[in-house]
RNA sequence: GCGCCCGUGGCUCAGUGGAUAGAGCACUGGCCUCCGGAGCCAGGGGUCGCAGGUUCGAAUCCUGCCGGGCGCGCCA
């Protein structure tokens, strides 16, 4: 219907242009848009307001002509001027019940486009160090990065998801040394574990595990390993220097080999486990790109080399720089340290070159807050090497505190103190987990609540929606029961016509606009607020007007009414990935 | 200091340049002999951080200020 009235006004204006009065009509800036207050009927449009100034004409007065000039619309019951020159459109009954039976036709495919009518798409989330479990902190990228990718293909997208594990630097060496370290205490050993080391213990379960395998193959005296040790402290560069002599002292003690081992076989574990929790959460991937795999491949020498011989790159002080500040970064960033290592920054930039050669029209990046200063340096990059930096689209999600009851929760892999994403489902479930991350604007701070998750889970708005899909199958089981048949084919609505009825129709016609604003902001989060709002007309009417009445006519029409919006509530929380439950 | 993000009822937040700024929680008072009370209805509570500007029209766009978060490594 909205798409008709475009079409009137399109040609009324052309016919005002004819006449002199007007600029050449253009369909886009005609914006009809879905009343709030049912005052201003069902549809208004401001298109006399947008125009009056450059038609120099009154706006109330153009509007008039506008609606003089509109073509025969069989829907329309009529067309007013309002306000400072608003025209108001009011529908025919008849017009507005068309969406149910629209609704009931298409199905699951209702609020969707033709699939691969957009173009591809490529969603990189989460993509969590594998040093440690996921915990609630991951939580929110992992949601919204499925939801998001369930959304965009509703909106008629190709879209595939992507893991970017980090597998390579320092922090493989931090894994390492923390298993063996731990290792040695099972062979017996009195080890004084370092403060920056992964206390968490799953790292105790890896070594386990690699003691199990090799008994006692990898001993040695942590007396020996440990001489000539600065003190481990007091500051967080003490830590570290500390760390890093166990790191050095460590490899001299075991070979290459064994080193490699203890990285791969703990992060082999630890990614098993990563797959294993984001699979439970709902959060699915097609590939899972390793950073290690891309420095074994020499892709990122070759990406660097190209920047070389583009002229990006300059020496100073023995590390070599790309003049990132040439596109639009604050400064300057190295690429490969005066030890010949390349820097993270190197291997991402060979990670999106490669990214965005594998054909996507756009890939977008869900990242942490705390990451924000990064993404220049990559658009930099990517224009450097005549890549249109546009195709990169970065989201930040700020990020989830933690808190139970009043007091916030500290998080830190590296202490081991976090809340796994795996408790926090079992505490409050996947449905409300998954919709509380979702349900505010992800550049937004959420506070996270363990304890009113959890005790209070009724209060969570998922249950409302569910529950109002849920009461609309239990009528309709009820019917059946009572003998009643459910209309499977249109029948004669014209009895819709209360209040809450009509505002229903008016509510579920809004579906497809939700999905495709979810898609276009890539936020998740309209779609949340217009599901609470269809939730909350049909609560309303529930406790107005009773569905199972002797009136045949009047009850078939009520029912398919009801299954409309069964069906839309369904296909809404279907792309948040989260269940419509037939009871509670 | 520089950069990015954010300031909306007591609290947590919606709000697409549009008409009288909306929900939930909390508070007060009502509603099943009735399709599921995990629900509904009503009420109080707001100078949309402050000051300018653009516009027929600003919570929304621009500038400045105030307040908060995050980031500014040859870490990843």
């Amino acid at each position: 219907m909205k798409a008709t009235l475009v079409a009137n006004l399109t040609q009324a204006w052309q016919t005002l242009h004819q006449q002199g009065l007007l600029p050449d009509a253009n369909p886009d800036r005609i914006e009809v848009v879905s009343t709030k207050d049912p005052r201003h009927g069902d549809y208004a449009c401001n298109l006399a307001l947008v125009l009056a100034r450059e038609a120099q004409l009154d706006a109330r007065e153009l509007a008039e002509q506008i609606i003089r000039n509109l073509p025969e619309n069989p829907g329309l019951l009529k067309a007013d001027v309002a306000g400072p020159g608003f025209i108001n459109f009011q529908l025919r009954a008849e017009a507005k019940a068309e969406i149910v039976d629209h609704i009931l036709n298409q199905g699951a495919n209702y609020g969707t486009r033709p699939p691969g009518s957009e173009q591809r798409v490529l969603i990189e989330y989460v993509s969590a160090n594998p040093t440690g479990p996921l915990h609630v902190g991951h939580g929110r990228g992992a949601a919204l990065g499925s939801c998001l990718a369930r959304i965009l293909h509703a909106a008629g997208h190709t879209v595939e998801c992507e893991y970017f594990i980090n597998d390579a630097g320092r922090q493989m060496d931090i894994l390492a040394i923390s298993v063996w370290l731990r290792y040695l205490e099972l062979c017996g050993e009195p080890v004084t574990f370092p403060e920056a080391g992964y206390q968490g213990d799953y790292i105790l379960d890896i070594a386990a595990d690699r003691h199990r395998a090799h008994g006692d193959e990898w001993h040695a005296s942590f007396e020996n390993v440990q001489a000539g040790a600065p003190d481990d402290g007091p500051d967080e560069d003490g830590h570290n220097t500390y760390l890093d002599f166990l790191i050095l002292r460590a490899r001299d003690f075991l070979d290459d080999s064994t080193w490699v081992e203890l990285v791969s076989t703990a992060t082999d574990i630890l990614l098993e486990r990563i797959r294993r929790d984001l699979d439970n959460f709902g959060a699915n991937f097609d590939h899972w790109q390793s950073e290690r795999e891309l420095l074994d491949n020499d892709r990122v020498e070759k990406t660097i080399a190209q920047l070389r011989a583009a002229g990006h790159l300059y020496e100073l002080e023995g590390a070599l720089w790309f003049r990132s500040s040439e596109f639009g970064d604050e400064k300057d960033r190295v690429v490969q340290r005066s030890n010949g290592q390349w820097t993270y920054f190197a291997t991402d930039i060979a990670y999106h070159v490669d990214k965005m050669a594998r054909g996507y029209g756009t890939a977008i990046n869900i990242w942490g807050a705390d990451h924000h200063g990064y993404a220049g340096r990559v658009r930099a990059a990517l224009q450097a090497l005549d890549i249109d930096p546009k195709r990169l689209e970065i989201l930040l999600v700020q990020f989830a505190n933690l808190y139970r009851g009043k007091q916030k929760i500290s998080m830190s892999t590296r202490s081991g103190e976090f809340v796994t994403l795996q408790s926090l489902q079992h505490e409050v479930g996947r449905d409300a987990a998954r919709f509380f991350y979702v349900m505010r604007k992800s550049d937004q701070h959420l506070d996270f609540d363990l304890q009113l998750a959890a005790e209070q889970s009724v209060d969570n708005p998922v249950y409302y929606v569910q529950y109002a899909h849920a009461r609309i199958c239990s009528i309709l089981e009820r019917a059946e029961d009572e003998g009643t048949s459910i209309p499977e084919d249109p029948c004669d609505l014209s009895s819709l016509t209360d209040e809450g009825e009509r505002a229903l129709q008016k509510q579920l016609s809004r579906y497809p606009d939700a999905v495709l604003r979810s898609a276009q902001e890539r936020d998740p989060h309209h779609l949340t607020v217009y599901l609470r709002k269809l939730a909350q007309e049909f609560h309303a009417y529930y406790n107005a007007v009773a569905v199972l009445v002797d009136e045949s006519a009047v009850c078939q029409a009520r029912l398919r009414l009801i299954m409309a919006v069964r069906q839309t509530l369904g296909n809404g929380l279907n792309l948040l990935n989260i269940d419509a439950p037939e009871s509670m």
